[in-house]
DNA sequence: GTGTTTGGTTCAGCATGGTGTCAGCTAAGC
DNA sequence: GCTTAGCTGACACCATGCTGAACCAAACAC
């Protein structure tokens, strides 16, 4: 996850700054409005961490621009204890939530991981690849705009290879996805639901590598 | 907006009421869990305000069943000024937002608002779908302007797949938005719904995935 | 109380389409 | 050319899904 931290005190942002990167995650630290601004213009971010006790006190306008422009990146708002007006505010002009320091650290992740769930689920993992639009978690599938309805067992396969997408893909990698361990199958089940998806998806968009497996892109 | 508020406290809990009611929303105001869980069982909410301050301590519980069974609605926990933990838990448990007590009823509305706007961009209220037109939260549908009237269990149905719309929902799935947690049901009830839906709504509304699932659309 | 209606759940018998298998074919590599 | 690997149309089988009907429980009318 990319995180832009908007925070003018050093300590803090600094605690910050290399909490996120300890959770594995990208930020981007800019203590001063127009810096933040310019990095907004520039980069997509997931999550924007603002302090709004800025002393020129313009973060809600950078809010309310953002929300203006119709982006629904989730915006966590940092104030101090005492301005409750302006976390109200804050949730107003379209936070998506708020911590109030000091703060526990531990809080903080808690809000990160919840928003990033929460984001997740709004922006698929949508996969698109020449004319076919993937989406693995609503099992949707899509070439040239058209449903496409897969069976369960295509769906494996095609999963399978998306996973490791690029990977040159081992015949008996997929056979094992596709049946729990144990059941052999004598057969070229394999080859064949290759052949099915080729028919449904494209005859280019699965390769096959001679004597070594399959590949995708 | 439909709310559950799940509190104990009597005059916190009316207050909240009240000013909820006052903003426009209906509520449904429950003491103890047993009864939230009833009445997640019978009625769809689109926001949960859960105090996990309660005297049997098992709200968490409930909050996790709520996900575990890919129940989305937005939760607001409560919690006491010094429970940072299960704070912490909560959010991490599935919880959108948290209030701490005492809070300023202002903030409670900011969030009710918040959360609002987050769920209007997620459900649509009104869904136009070939000869149908079906509106969510007043629950009323109708083909060809001819009103429709569907039983809960329909309903709750209907509305799975409305919410992931496009998307191919494993029959599991919908068994549990059906059973809240606990009740195992060893039948085919939601085929037997599904059928009834489309004897309803008309043969082709609902689409079958063999072994993977429905699909609306 | 009885009778009726309404909705939820279960079951059985039937329909159907996905799956695995094979045979005959094509294409690649040498 | 030959050999080997991979492709694909065809098909039988059976797990999966559909649906009418029966059965219950709760709510309601009288």
């Amino acid at each position: 996850m990319r995180v832009l931290l908007i925070e003018d005190d050093h300590v803090l942002g600094s605690a910050i700054n290399d909490y996120i990167i300890a959770e594995g995650h990208g930020v981007d630290w800019m203590k001063r409005l127009d810096e933040a601004q310019l990095a907004l213009d520039t980069t997509n971010y997931e999550l924007i961490l603002l302090d709004l006790g800025l002393p020129d006190g313009r973060g809600l306008d950078l809010l309310k621009s953002l929300r203006a422009a119709d982006n629904q990146v989730p915006v966590i708002i940092t104030t101090a204890q005492d301005q409750v007006a302006v976390r109200i505010e804050g949730l107003n002009s379209g936070a998506d939530d708020y911590l109030v320091k000091p703060f526990d650290l531990g809080e903080l992740n808690a809000r990160l991981s919840a928003v990033a769930r929460r984001y997740s689920q709004v922006a698929a993992p949508q996969i698109t690849i020449a004319d076919l639009s993937i989406d693995l978690s609503r099992k949707s599938l899509r070439k040239n705009s058209k449903a496409i309805i897969l069976t369960s067992r295509e769906w494996a396969v095609l999963t399978c290879l998306l996973r490791k997408r690029g990977a040159i893909v081992a015949k008996a990698d997929i056979e094992n996805s596709l049946y729990a361990f144990g059941a052999e199958v004598a057969s070229n089940a394999v080859e064949v639901y290759v052949s099915r998806l080729r028919k449904k998806l494209g005859k280019d968009f699965i390769t096959t590598i001679r004597s070594m497996g399959y590949q995708i892109e």
